[in-house]
DNA sequence: ATTATTGATTTTTTT
DNA sequence: AATCAATAAT
């Protein structure tokens, strides 16, 4: 039978645990999977058996992934078992999936029209102009803190009234108070920021019976991936869904819990047989990923965890090549030994693709791109400035957004003053206010102010701009690529670009082409390819979502943005105390036990070779500091790494080096700089700037250059300096070295 | 209303 | 060192 033949293709080659994990029946299942240990492959065949085995319909089956990358591979490997019919699952992470229910039931939350996802930034602009209107410019309440604070209250869903009471000071009412105006102001404008996405899911399926009980029913098999990492109300939501059937499968492990920050909770996993009594437990502890070596260090890396499940990950695999640890003297030497690693192992046949460095944070990749670039090895960087933030893209795309919906406050905001067109802060204002005093939505207002008696030239180009939408709107089924094309012609965005910025005008300006393409691109993708759906994708999908495989490049990201993926070699950088373990973590016991988490994720990504380094000085905010290697390099037993490279004979003190204080690397590290530098730094010799003749002085990036001006006096003296190649610049002197005059 | 200048702040990680 | 926001100047 053609049936039997998929399913037993659907078990095929699994191990007995996995097999299990994919043929459990009904009830609660969850599965601590280790690292490497075939995870998403018992989750596709998990999906494909419900179907294919066992009858379950499609649309009854809900899978939650971390990511939409994540979503997306998934959704292709069942349809490589299933067939079309795996369209209907519901395959996608608590954001989308939520978002998908809340557009279903949209007008019965109290929407007028499309809800807008605020993304962190659009909920920043909308908190920065509350404070502003509030009119305290003495409040101490920082615009972003406050940000983060509602969202993390949000996740673990407390309330503003319970952050009131539970809090000791008068932060807690400051922020209560703000969280209530700023719920408020989104609600006004049809927009919800990430975590309204979960938590109104949530409300919205505990308040509303009928809703509610509509989708416990619908969803006879519920998965979720990277348990791990769900906070409080994730926790709710799956609670809800699963309330009616009980067939929850959770798959996750506890050592790779790195979300702590975002309000995850480690004791949903630990406490999930609690909290759906009756549960089966299975446990994947073979790695079929790493190489033996790679494994040791992992097992290594995290046994120093006291609040963790004991497990040890043991492979079948091969030894493979020693695990090296490359000590370098600073970051630039990091940086040259990690592309002459990936020039090796490129030689020895490995594909660019599948190379990846990580480190802690984005601060980090300057020097190693810098490398790379001399190197001439392609690489991309993910995160960082994430490209939809960039201005220009936020730009045009707010234009689209107000099309989507003419409430949206914060686009409306940013499309009038970008180009500006002689209407300033004081006419949007103005105009925001009576919108919301006469209950019409922003594009009409404008239209009709003139009416209101509020006249001038800044109302009437919002009018102008206004009508000029409103001969959009008709059009907003249109493809995103051609009204976001048109967008920019119109609204003179190149001149305007051009005019903003000499030097970099080209650049913004490909990105705005390169918006578009992409526009395009999703509309090739998608079947549903609307406007509201392009934004969607735009506000939830990830960069790293976006990582196609098949370029010829080496990646570089963060650890974070690692979680989940594989690659042939992995080089882990950074590895001193206070970078890696991050210093924020330092004071805390459990945050240090995440940073050591931190570490396995980054150190089981690897599959073949893994290449871990780490720097004496690097240059953190403006000034040189030394630094003591990471703790986690002196948990691992010193035989299961091989120190290499040039400093073998400074790293082979490697355990007298761990015993020495940071004060004395620090002294360390300020010897070596000074040898490196031909004369004493100028802020101890005020008077040599102001010799007469040229005054040569050398900087350490951009080389040596000329004096042209001197600004203030002391250290703090900012000179104008002519560098050959890099055009002039103001620096303080602090920076400079003497080099002698022409 | 817009632009120039000074001053503060930044680097932890992100769906 | 560079970016961004508040302030001063036009």
């Amino acid at each position: 039978m053609h049936r039997d033949d998929s399913v037993s293709a659907i078990l095929e080659g699994l191990n007995e645990i996995q097999a299990r994990g994919v043929a459990h029946g009904e009830g609660p299942l969850l599965i601590l999977a280790g690292a490497g240990s075939g995870k998403t492959r018992v989750l596709t065949s998990r999906l494909a058996h419900l179907v294919a085995a066992r009858g379950v319909a499609p649309d009854a089956v809900l899978a939650v992934t971390f990511t939409n990358k994540a979503a997306g591979e998934m959704r292709v490997r069942v349809q490589k078992l299933l067939g079309p019919t795996a369209q209907a699952i519901w395959i996608g992470t608590f954001h989308s999936i939520c978002l998908r229910i809340l557009r279903r039931h949209q007008e019965a939350l109290g929407f007028r029209g499309n809800l807008t996802v605020f993304d962190a930034d659009d909920s920043l602009s909308l908190i920065r102009q509350i404070l502003k209107e509030s009119g305290k410019t003495d409040d101490p309440v920082r615009a972003a803190d406050a940000r983060s604070a509602i969202s993390l209250a949000k996740n673990r869903m407390i309330d503003p009234e319970r952050l009131e009471s539970e809090s000791a000071g008068p932060g807690g009412r400051r922020i209560a108070r703000l969280w209530r105006l700023y719920d408020a102001r989104l609600r006004e404008q049809d927009g919800v920021d990430f975590d309204d996405l979960l938590l109104l899911a949530v409300r919205l399926l505990r308040e509303n019976r009928s809703i509610g009980d509509a989708y416990a029913q619908r969803f006879r098999h519920i998965l979720v991936d990277e348990y791990q990492d769900t906070n409080r109300v994730q926790l709710e939501l799956v609670r809800r869904l699963a309330e009616r059937h009980g067939n929850i499968c959770a798959v996750g492990d506890d050592d790779q819990s790195i979300y702590r920050w975002r309000g995850a909770d480690v004791t949903n996993i630990l406490g999930f047989e609690r909290h759906f009594p009756g549960t089966a437990v299975l446990r994947m502890e073979q790695n079929y990923r790493s190489t033996r070596r790679i494994l040791d260090v992992a097992n290594a890396a995290v046994l120093k965890n006291a609040g963790r499940m004991p497990k040890t990950l043991w492979t079948e695999n091969e030894p493979g090549e020693a695990v090296r640890l490359f000590l370098a003297e600073d970051e630039e030497q990091e940086a040259r030994h990690v592309a002459r690693r990936i020039r090796e192992e490129v030689r020895g046949g490995a594909s660019l693709s599948h190379l990846a460095v990580l480190y802690r944070t984005h601060a980090q990749s300057r020097a190693i791109e810098e490398a790379c670039i001399r190197a001439e090895i392609p690489y991309r960087v993910l995160g960082g400035i994430a490209f939809y933030q960039r201005k220009e893209v936020k730009d045009l795309l707010a234009y689209l957004r107000l099309l989507a919906n003419p409430h949206d406050e914060v686009s409306f905001r940013r499309a009038a003053l970008a180009p500006r067109r002689g209407a300033g802060e004081m006419t949007i204002d103005r105009i925001l206010s009576e919108a919301r005093a006469r209950g019409v939505d922003l594009l009409t207002a404008c239209e009709r102010a003139r009416e209101w008696g509020m006249e001038g030239r800044g109302f009437a180009a919002l009018a102008d701009l206004a009508a000029y939408l409103m001969t959009l709107v008709p059009r907003i089924d249109e493809k995103p690529h051609v009204l976001l094309e048109e967008i920019a012609h119109q609204i003179g965005y190149r001149e305007y670009l051009r005019s903003q910025s000499e030097a970099e005008w080209e650049d913004r300006f490909a990105h705005v082409l390169e918006l578009i393409e992409g526009a395009r691109g999703y509309e090739d993708a998608e079947e549903s390819a609307g406007v509201v759906d392009f934004l969607e994708q735009v506000a939830l999908y990830a960069q790293s979502d976006k990582l196609r495989d098949d370029e010829e490049r080496v990646t570089l990201m963060t650890v974070h943005n690692a979680k989940g993926l594989e690659f042939d070699a992995v080089l882990v950088t950074g590895l001193e105390d206070g970078l890696f373990p991050h210093i924020s973590s330092l004071t805390d016991p459990e945050e240090l036990e995440e940073e050591r988490r931190l570490f396995y994720v980054a150190v089981t990504r690897a599959r073949r070779t893994l290449t871990l380094t780490a720097s004496r000085s690097r240059r953190r905010i403006n000034r040189m500091a030394g630094s003591d290697l990471s703790r986690f390099l002196s948990e691992i037993p010193e035989e299961l790494l091989e120190i290499e490279g040039r400093l073998h004979a400074a790293t082979a003190r490697f355990p007298a080096r761990r015993a020495a204080t940071a004060k004395e690397l620090h002294e360390e590290a300020a010897q070596d700089s000074e040898d490196e530098w031909d004369g004493p730094i100028i802020a101890r010799e005020p008077a040599a700037a102001r010799v007469a003749g040229r005054t040569l002085v050398r900087h350490v990036r951009y080389g040596i250059g000329e004096v042209l001006s001197v600004d203030g006096e002391g250290e703090k003296a900012r000179l104008e300096v002519r560098f050959p190649g890099w055009g002039t610049k103001k620096i303080v002197r602090s920076y400079l070295v003497p080099v002698g005059r022409g």
